[in-house]
DNA sequence: TTTTCCATGTAACCAGTTACATGATTAT
DNA sequence: ATAATCATGTAACTGGTTACATGGAAAA
């Protein structure tokens, strides 16, 4: 049946990344994971298949590769035509929200008295596992392999670091408010 | 090949919802959508297959059905099994963060001056969207159909309506500061 | 009477993860 | 030498959505 892959928002997360200079697959992975993961992910079983597929359609080309003999290292490069299809993805403007699943929040909800012993560690790991998050990104944001991106990108990723910052503070302080509530029932 | 279907967390989702007292399939997915939609969804096609999941488990059953000899509407109760399903889910330690995904950091994370324009009126509805969200739930949990709950019960609920608000805050304001920054560059 | 809401169910599809197989290169 | 990291790729599975088919009950 040949299935067709790579038609969700994987190859604009791809074409984006070579936005900003040739990668390989498991460079674009790296980046990825250091900085967008608040917002965004992919797996290896996602990007390969798509980068061939991207490669066929002539949004992206190999700039170089390694092949002693069987599989090599493969660097990737945005061609024109990918550049095109990014950006009228980024300009195209119908805007959905998918509020994406919390685990913690809907035990919450069915909770009662008897459970709240057993929250309590899972809020505190919960915080923890938050926090670390944040510092972690924000250690790799500030080292920073953007010193040679234009001003007005880095502004814009600037945003994505900001969003990152004050939602991690919100959940903090919602631990924080929702521990306390807890004391009030057992 | 009989695929065995509902164990995500969907199942628990379902039990959840059926501790608050029975319902059909159409009522779950209802209160859902009305109460937990900001954090947590669940589809049709992953509803009823569950539903007759956990009937043959033994974690729910039939409390009316309300036959015209074909498809009519059948009204679903916990059991003791279930039960003791949905508190060992409660209680099980280990937590895990999905991050979910967002679309539009995705996109300002690769754009460029020449984007801010279309991404502006982006930015402005996901704005409305969440705005708008937050009313609806806020509407819903203000009328309130929970006043025969236990008074435990509704101070955890609390908290996830809570966290709704904290977050649709923190969004409205992050999408103040990020049209401020794009004024800032066209 | 006609529309809206209540209600169930399935098939097709799709997106995405996980586990695994494979091996080169670099650092200790 | 050996461990860690870089690197690619695929198969199996899973979780989930969407579209569709079907029809009863209530309200306008």
């Amino acid at each position: 049946m040949n299935r067709v892959r790579g038609f969700g928002r994987t190859r604009y997360a791809l074409l984006g990344v070579l936005r900003f200079g040739p990668a390989t697959g498991y460079e674009i992975k790296k980046l990825l994971t250091e900085t967008t993961a608040h917002f965004w992910n992919e797996s290896f079983g996602q990007i390969y298949p798509t980068l061939e597929t991207l490669t066929r359609e002539g949004k992206i080309e190999i700039v170089s590769e390694r092949k002693s003999n069987q599989r090599g290292s493969k660097r990737y490069r945005l061609l024109e035509k990918g550049e095109w299809e990014l950006r009228s993805w980024i300009q195209d403007h119908k805007v959905i929200l998918q509020p994406g699943r919390n685990e913690l929040l809907l035990k919450l909800f069915f909770s009662r008295s008897e459970d709240v012993a057993f929250l309590r560690p899972q809020l505190n790991e919960y915080r923890e596992m938050i926090e670390e998050y944040l510092n972690t990104f924000r250690a790799f944001h500030s080292e920073d392999g953007s010193e040679q991106l234009p001003e007005d990108a880095r502004k814009l990723i600037g945003t994505t670091i900001d969003y990152g910052i004050a939602a991690t503070e919100m959940q903090i302080a919602w631990c924080e408010r929702t521990l306390a509530t807890m004391d009030s029932i057992g």
